[in-house]
DNA sequence: CAGTATCCGCGCGGATACTG
DNA sequence: CAGTATCCGCGCGGATACTG
């Protein structure tokens, strides 16, 4: 449970594979696709990912230098988890309002 | 996505999930469930989750006084989130060794 | 037992500036 | 374009002490 929470560590981790998960992408897309994340966090989730096997990095010899990023095999395993996660929360959203009459201050 | 991701947002929120995912437990059950988790961090993780209802808390009259935490129906819905992502954890970590022999110095 | 209050440290992540 | 280095702030979470 620990290696799997750790999967998603980071604020930003799940947006990163989210993206990937679409298709491969570059550097700057991946900073247009995630609107807010900076290049400093988004160079270290994918270091992270790249470590642990979940992503690849592929150099691309254009003349403006390129790298495309893409999920491996294990990264594709991740999906689902990405995919029931955002179920869950559109679920949540819709049971919010009629059921619970939280009276969150907040 | 960004409300999916909110949702094990902490570091020990998967955690609280996973075991509250097995059975209804209370307070000290979890404190025991997950070591390492102060009564601050539990606290606060339970009381994240009831305001967004993913869980309940059931106060227990008994002598000394306990309280029940347990999953709501949507709680329920984030279960296969926490499989899948332990079921990649899992193939992770099988596919790590023989695959990659990346020379990653840390 | 089930929490809450206070204090505090660390790591994540932003901003900025810079390199190949 | 694709990063990395430095600096810094904030929020998460631990430790401790305390209440009902």
């Amino acid at each position: 449970m620990d290696e799997a929470a750790a999967l998603l560590s980071g604020a930003w981790t799940p947006h990163v594979l989210w993206y990937l998960s679409k298709q491969p992408r570059r550097f700057g897309e991946l900073r247009k696709d995630i609107p807010g994340i900076s290049a400093r966090t988004l160079s270290a989730r994918l270091r992270e990912l790249l470590e642990k096997g979940v992503v690849t990095c592929t150099p691309l010899a254009t003349s403006p230098p390129s790298a495309e990023y893409a999920l491996t095999e294990i990264g594709h395993k991740i999906v689902p988890a990405l995919t029931a996660l955002v179920d869950a929360a559109l679920k949540l959203r819709l049971g919010q309002a009629p059921a619970a009459s939280r009276r969150s201050g907040q």
